[in-house]
DNA sequence: ATCATTTTGAGATAGCTTATCAATTTCAAC
DNA sequence: GTTGAAATTGATAAGCTATCTCAAAATGAT
């Protein structure tokens, strides 16, 4: 089974903890291994996805962990409906959102040539993007009557 | 001082109720009069707007409407933060935003060839775009070294 | 191995939004 | 203008998500 120990995301992680004397753990490396599993993820949905092989890990264990990682630049936090999406940064850019307005179906895309003309707009500006959010709202083909 | 009596997103709350039998109150003109001053505004700050005049209006109505205003299709709920903010669709003020993640800076954009390239995607989806939400993160030419 | 420091787990707490329900208001029919 | 069924309101309780608290445990530099 492949290992975050080497992994570069690992790497981020132990440079942002030395940088803020913080410590690794046990647990930070079960749920980092978790995460860059996932492309997006609730604390709630990793609580329940862990608790079978570690039905101690606790919920604010969790949180605590996942915000560790947005500080570190590994996930990036976005609200959605009344959770908190974490999205994995290393997949991001890969896909946006639509989001119907109406039923709260989500329909995710990816669109290279909306990338590109980002980037434009960065460059032109003097940025250089890391990550970006993309959400259209609108509403589906069954909610538009 | 302008009324919404006469307003289009009168009308269109009229008709919303109309078609759902529900009834046009003192609260819900109220709170529609209010609404139209704002671009976006959170329940709780409505709440204490409101409260200046009409001191017995009850935040679990300002709620209650803010999410009618929604089902009318005036309003468009963003989670934002911890809170919702509700969004004013008639002022659609399409900017976009250029964050940078080291100092904080905001370049507001706005860009007509990613617009419509975010029109074609909801087509070939079957939605039918109301808003969208479009924020790249990175970093601006001073805090690039 | 030691020990100051950080982290964890479990539950309490906080913040935002919705549900409950008796009293009030609306509005269509008289 | 009255009436009365149905919808709405206000106050508060309840529900959910996320954070805080703190004693016990784990980490890692020495």
């Amino acid at each position: 089974m492949a290992s975050s120990k080497n992994s570069k995301e690992m790497e981020t992680l132990k440079e942002h903890l030395a940088k803020h004397q913080l410590k690794l753990t046990r647990q930070r490396e079960l749920i980092l291994n978790a995460f860059l599993r996932q492309e997006h993820i609730t604390a709630e949905a990793m609580y329940h996805q862990l608790a079978k092989t570690d039905p101690h890990l606790g919920l604010a264990t969790i949180y605590r962990t996942l915000n560790l990682f947005c500080d570190a630049g590994l996930a990036q936090a976005r609200h959605f409906g009344s959770q908190t999406q974490y999205d994995n940064v290393s997949h991001k850019g890969h896909h946006d959102h639509l989001i119907c307005t109406g039923c709260g179906k989500i329909v995710e895309f990816e669109n290279c040539d909306i990338e590109r003309l980002q980037e434009e707009v960065a460059t032109r500006n003097g940025f250089t993007i890391q990550t970006h959010r993309l959400e259209l709202y609108g509403l589906c083909s069954r909610c538009h009557h």
